[in-house]
DNA sequence: CGGGTAGTTGAGCGCCTTCAATCGCCGTGG
DNA sequence: CCACGGCGATTGAAGGCGCTCAACTACCCG
């Protein structure tokens, strides 16, 4: 893993004026990730570093010690079972903390693997903690940070528990590309840095079922496919995305 | 089969290893549970309550501004899309903390409903915060009731994404079973407070499914169902329960 | 007794999986 | 240069698991 420099200016702030849902909501999302990541180097100072595709970044059963914030990049979060068998319990983008599960029994949970060149910073947890008495507003951004990944974990149960395929890939979708654009990020051309058997992972499906979905979603125009790559997804119309997610039906199958 | 004592569980150390009965880490986690407890009442000093089946300790988009932990009974989290369909996203058992999804957004993520007659310790968030900054032992053991409760749902998810209906009900009963027994009562009979349809809706499946599946580990001598009610079921072998969640095959169908 | 709720069980269907064949891409080595 | 093999992805065909629809039972409470 590399620790090269440390200064690694991200070139995110394309900017708010590509963004669905409003940009209003989503540019202030994107100064309260800059927010925090300034008040966090302000109190802790903590080490950067760059990472690659591939690189990990914590692995599971290792002795925790510290917390991870993305600055830029993404991750996911890998759970590997006694039998050998991976699952994917989580995907984390620039202002995600990486590492909470590791707290409670000492060690951590799951393997941590970036998925792309990203920018960490490390802090050491009894260093946070010790932070936070002193620091109450560092304190509240730890503890929202938390209850932000209890509330996706269980729209993630919701889903896998209530939508067809067809709904949970575009759901999928939906929620990647909205994860960019609360970051500031063009949502209109997503690069999905998962295979289909790692999608079909997360969602709880097979790689052919997410293949046979990509498909009919393009057929139905409501995705489209870079000639390039059959990984970068182009979102022509954002919205008609999301609300396919409550309405599974009308498609225009065959 | 049936044990008077507390320790419930006679010859299985090995199954210490996992979620035991296996008396030492049983209690060991009681006596952990107490102490936080009491951690909690001498720093906070909480105002205690006796609620009912039914009851309602908290409702979506109420404003948050307290916690709560369980010092007895169960609690069922419910989720409510808008659409108005229920989901289940949550189970707690005394020690457990309920409230956490709250405190990103400021207004309470889900329903917090008592399936049982329960004792409720309420705390004030700002409270707390103010609390964790004079008493360190406080702040780490919130983390660590955040860090279990993320930990939990991950373990939730990878069942809904691997696990067959069979499988899918037997880790349910299971960890119900383990619940308990983390808490020094009784494995042996364990009295669901779950319809089928919300055991169903809590697994993703549908109350016809849970039935049959029932069905199917009575006739496989799994469990048996108490001959005054179906919600009552006896867990004659907590170990082979488990080491089903694993196997979903060697079930004598028919 | 009648009505309502919870639960069980059967029959048939449909969505998703399984199995398999094919295609395209890319790096390697003859 | 092209052949080869491996990986990722797509697509088809067939089968099975779980859902839908439905009937029936048990139990509680008026």
């Amino acid at each position: 893993m590399h620790t090269t420099s440390h200064t690694a200016v991200q070139r995110t702030d394309v900017m708010a004026s590509r963004i669905p849902g409003g940009s209003s909501a989503a540019s202030a999302h994107v100064q309260r990730i800059a927010d925090e990541l300034k008040l966090l180097q302000a109190t802790l100072n903590p080490a950067r570093r760059i990472v690659h595709a591939g690189d990990v970044l914590y692995r599971y059963g290792e002795r925790f010690e510290q917390l991870h914030v993305l600055n830029s990049g993404c991750f996911k979060l890998l759970s590997v079972s006694e039998s050998g068998d991976e699952q994917i319990v989580g995907l984390k983008f620039r202002g995600d903390w990486l590492g909470f599960s590791g707290i409670a029994r000492g060690s951590h949970a799951c393997d941590a693997i970036a998925m792309d060149t990203s920018e960490v910073w490390t802090l050491r947890y009894d260093a946070l903690l010790q932070a936070c008495a002193e620091e109450p507003r560092l304190m509240a951004l730890v503890h929202e940070a938390m209850s932000s990944e209890i509330m996706r974990d269980r729209e993630a149960k919701t889903a896998l528990c209530t939508l067809p395929a067809d709904a949970r890939v575009a759901t999928f979708l939906h929620d990647w590309a909205g994860s960019l654009a609360m970051r500031g990020l063009r949502t209109d051309q997503i690069s999905l840095r998962l295979t289909r058997a790692e999608i079909g992972n997360y969602l709880g499906l097979t790689l052919e079922t997410v293949s046979r979905v990509l498909s009919r979603l393009v057929r139905a125009r409501l995705i489209a496919f870079n000639e390039k790559s059959r990984r970068d997804i182009c979102i022509p119309d954002f919205q008609a995305l999301g609300s396919f997610t409550s309405r599974p039906a009308a498609v225009g199958l065959h």
